[in-house]
DNA sequence: ACGTGCTTGTGAAAGCATGCACAAAGTGGG
DNA sequence: CCCACTTTGTGCATGCTTTCACAAGCACGT
């Protein structure tokens, strides 16, 4: 029940090592452009900003698809964990609200490239339904359920003001759609099941400012501390 | 040396609870703003979205602001919170890349109230250099080190082309600039002592897709797996 | 064929974060 | 004035993450 040569990896990838995947493929895919066939965990962690150590074992969750002595095998890397995140798929997204950030995200060509396939733009404002955005006409969220089938839609983006959040996460699980994306500044109820990530622009300043305020105070306070003047 | 009362927080508030707190402060203002006048920890956990006896411990680190048999007093909290989190003075913001997401920045509403000022717009493309977004004209990349001195800037955000953000990085930082938030798909390097934060939409929709695609493969093996029909 | 040198993969230790469960501390009613 | 009730603040146990340090393994030159 433990023999592991064929199917290398068991279930269960540290949340920790999820997130640091996609950081790792993107560092390998600019290694791959340049031509580099090879690179040791070394190289790869510093492009990738985190230490030797833990990209190792991150790697050594997926398997063992290192050579000792010589390092990884680029493309045979970029291919497994392409795999193992499932961007070997094609991925329909459907964005809800077309405000600023909505059109942003549209336009932003980075998805394509990596499974993902922007299938479906929702609003509620009756004057930009029908509009034309990144190639794509804008339908009335009363659709969604209709657009979500349709499209085949698995990953909703929700960019709407914060008071319709709520709604629209609701119709999305509704209809069906496990994934969601949250840019509106509010905490979304789902059920169990339904897999929700937050991006939210003005926590990450408070973060910032809680730091720049640590440093300032420091500063302030017992004369110089360790910082900026050590390099 | 350890006498609390008076100054009750000692330096160092873990990270996890830093990254948590301008969550708990959005759900204060939001019953502020319905009028709540008091709050328990598990009401004010519930709309945080997390356990209450995390909350209590994170409220727990800035110092013993609830009281036993009632809960906390709502504005208090908030003032407390803002102090802690640096709110409660004003930092200016610079953007650099006024592409898509750098103009949904600029006209997001959301930062001012919250004591971020969008003080700077920067490009490097001409024919955007001295348009009007958001009611501020855009400067030219090149001024930066002016911009940033003479707006007393102290946050970047780099919303450039991944190509491009490297070297505004280095600018932001060698101007003076020791917080910086990152919404280019690259890993920045700056020296000690510098906050960077990134911000990545295609990292986390690529995690979302990586737990979509988990469900998926157990519903198909292992037949119907816990998820979404036990609600 | 064998030894040398390099790099991976991984136990084991140390450090953080989470959640339980309860004592401590306050409120309000009788 | 005391008792019952509520809710905070926190010690402790548990689990997850990171980091160290080194044995195992492979390539290459001789």
């Amino acid at each position: 029940m433990t023999s592991r040569p064929p199917r290398p990896r068991e279930r269960g990838i540290p949340e920790a090592t999820v997130a640091r995947l996609p950081v790792y493929l993107r560092a390998l895919q600019a290694l791959q452009d340049r031509g580099t066939l090879t690179v040791s965990s070394e190289a790869l962690a510093s492009a990738a900003g985190v230490n030797s150590a833990k990209l190792r074992k991150d790697l050594s969750h997926l398997g063992s698809y290192g050579t000792r002595g010589v390092g990884y095998e680029v493309e045979y890397l970029v291919y497994q964990i392409s795999r193992e995140l499932g961007l070997t798929q094609d991925w329909a997204v459907a964005i809800a609200g077309i405000g600023n950030l909505g059109r942003a995200l549209a336009n932003y060509g980075g998805f394509g490239t990596r499974g993902f396939r922007i299938a479906a733009l929702l609003d509620a404002d009756p004057a930009m339904v029908g509009q034309s955005v990144a190639s794509l006409d804008v339908r009335h969220i009363d659709n969604l359920e209709d657009v979500v089938r349709s499209t085949g839609v698995s990953i909703g983006v929700i960019t709407t003001p914060a008071a319709s959040a709520q709604g629209v996460a609701t119709r999305f699980v509704q209809a069906g759609v496990a994934s969601i994306l949250n840019f509106a500044p509010v905490v979304l109820n789902v059920p169990d099941g339904v897999d929700v990530r937050k991006v939210d622009l003005s926590i990450e300043l408070q973060i910032l400012a809680f730091h720049a305020q640590r440093r300032a105070d420091g500063d302030g306070r017992d004369a110089e501390r360790a910082g900026l003047e050590l390099m």
